[in-house]
DNA sequence: AGGCAGGCTTTTA
DNA sequence: TAAAAGCCTGCC
């Protein structure tokens, strides 16, 4: 039987570009001018776009609308959201928003995010990604992809918990190897449950999150967004800090924006990178 | 008690 | 040599 492509058609915002640079994410790669292989969890998605909205997922329409569709956050409306913004009263965030349209905050699995996060505290990103691999490989479960290319799931806190130490420092992972181990143990004797705190509010989160070790609040944020899908978490690192001194000098209007300060923290961080890129490329 | 300096693995520019 | 989507420890 012949097989039926899925085409799906998604007019809000999406740029799987923009997306996949936005740091949120360290497992896309992008294998054609106009495709992304995605690894999340234990799944894997080619994703193609064919111009003018339209999309194709090597996958049938049932897996898709059954767990990518949420993953992709598409039950949001980001311009929506984005419209929130007064050009009047907030130019800069307007700018960023408009720059930066097409990101969205996927719906990442918590555990994964919690390990991805302990793993980039201190480093390039391409430096995560590497890591990332390295880990998944060495106790992650091999898979196989569409086109029959092997993957490797992210593993689980058991498979991470067990892998002798010789293995875990392999991964390159330095000083956040015992971090990444007591994360992996908090999580499997159930001391943290992650499921659970998708439904705590933010300050409670912060405090169970921060509790493991290697775990501070720029961490636990990042986790909280990106793995509990918490739109109101703020990441604070280096580059918003300089944001917030630079164009916030009066306090930032956290209230005004609740419940998407992470959405809009999302625009402001990749406009300021990307800002700050072509500065340099300039000098 | 809460803020601050220094150290930490490894990679990249 | 310094910086990289930081955090821990010890000190005051």
């Amino acid at each position: 039987m012949e097989k039926q492509e899925t085409i799906l058609h998604i007019s809000d915002d999406f740029d799987m570009d923009r997306i996949a640079e936005s740091g949120q994410c360290f497992r896309w790669e992008k294998t054609d001018p106009d495709t992304y292989r995605i690894i999340a969890g234990r799944a894997c998605l080619y994703m193609k776009a064919l111009g003018e909205d339209r999309y194709a997922p090597d996958c049938g329409r049932e897996i898709f609308e059954s767990f990518w569709q949420d993953y992709f956050d598409l039950g949001e409306n980001y311009g929506k959201v984005r419209s929130m913004i007064d050009p009047e009263k907030d130019p800069f965030l307007f700018r960023a928003a408009e720059a930066e349209k097409g990101i969205r905050i996927l719906r990442q699995d918590p555990w994964e995010m919690l390990i991805t996060f302990i793993i980039s505290q201190n480093r390039s990103i391409p430096a995560i990604r590497r890591s990332v691999e390295l880990l998944a490989k060495s106790c992650g479960e091999k898979m196989t992809d569409q086109r029959g290319r092997s993957y490797f799931a992210f593993p689980d806190p058991e498979a991470v918990a067990s892998l002798p130490e010789g293995e875990l420092k392999a991964c390159r992972l330095g000083y956040r190897c015992r971090y990444v181990k007591a994360a992996a143990e908090a999580v499997l004797k159930g001391e943290v449950d992650l499921p659970t705190l998708a439904g705590e509010d933010e300050k409670r989160t912060l405090e169970v999150l921060t509790g493991i070790l290697g775990v501070g609040v720029k961490v636990a944020s990042c986790v909280s967004l990106f793995g509990l899908h918490h739109t109101d978490a703020f990441p604070v690192d280096v580059w918003m800090k300089r944001i917030l001194e630079d164009h916030y000098p009066e306090g930032y209007p956290f209230e005004r924006y609740s419940p998407w300060n992470g959405v809009f923290q999302q625009y402001m961080f990749a406009f300021y990178r990307h800002l700050d890129r072509k500065k340099r490329g300039q000098t």
